[in-house]
DNA sequence: CGGCCGATCCACT
DNA sequence: GTGGATCGGCCGA
């Protein structure tokens, strides 16, 4: 079943992003179906998180999708060329999120295969952000979506999750943020 | 308006 | 381990 909003607007960002793994992300593209098992996630907690975009209430037009009440997307361009997909969290107001890193791909496999165009496409493993959000289909224009409707959804399949598979570990990418780098706010499922 | 920079990825050493 | 690709967003003038 879908994820109830409930479960997006929950205040503990970290909390969440631990939920996640083992969750199911979908998307439906053109009548294609992809999705899978989220396996790795970052949060963002706001506005006194120096390595979130809305840091120090920073609101522009990109950002201002973070402020909405959770259970949307926040999708944006980074590097160029890379869409990286969020899930928003909390209530309106304030601008928490979660990046979804990585997954092991389940649905529409084929299709997961043709967009990556990779040759050592690895059907257990899907990760780095830039990566998954090509192989679902999420380009930076979803932003905003809602999570609960038919394009972009994630379900609870009663999948069941190890503690002892969750690795907690530093951010990637984020050293700009000095000391909140190195805030455990990664989960990662290690499973096959 | 111009310039700088990034929540990345991949090829290459 | 390192450097280049590549372009929208952000900020300062």
């Amino acid at each position: 079943m879908k994820l109830d909003k409930s479960f997006y607007l929950r205040d503990d960002v970290v909390l969440i992003a631990n939920d996640l793994l083992g969750k199911y992300l979908f998307t439906n593209i053109g009548g294609v179906i992809t999705g899978g098992i989220i396996t790795e996630t970052e949060a963002y907690a706001g506005i006194t998180d120096k390595a979130s975009h809305a840091y120090n209430n920073k609101k522009t037009q990109r950002t201002e999708i973070m402020f909405h009440e959770g259970g949307i997307a926040y999708v944006y361009l980074c590097y160029g060329m890379y869409s990286l997909f969020n899930v928003v969290t909390n209530v309106d107001g304030i601008p928490h999120a979660v990046l979804i890193r990585g997954i092991k791909p389940v649905e529409g496999l084929e299709e997961i295969k043709n967009r990556v165009k990779q040759n050592d496409f690895d059907k257990y493993r899907l990760n780095g952000p830039g990566k998954l959000t090509k192989a679902l289909g999420i380009h930076y224009s979803y932003t905003g979506t809602d999570l609960n409707g038919a394009t972009i959804w994630l379900e609870d399949r009663n999948y069941y999750v190890d503690k002892n598979n969750i690795i907690i570990t530093k951010r990637v990418g984020v050293a700009y943020a000095k000391e909140d780098a190195l805030l455990p706010y990664r989960f990662i499922l290690d499973i096959k």
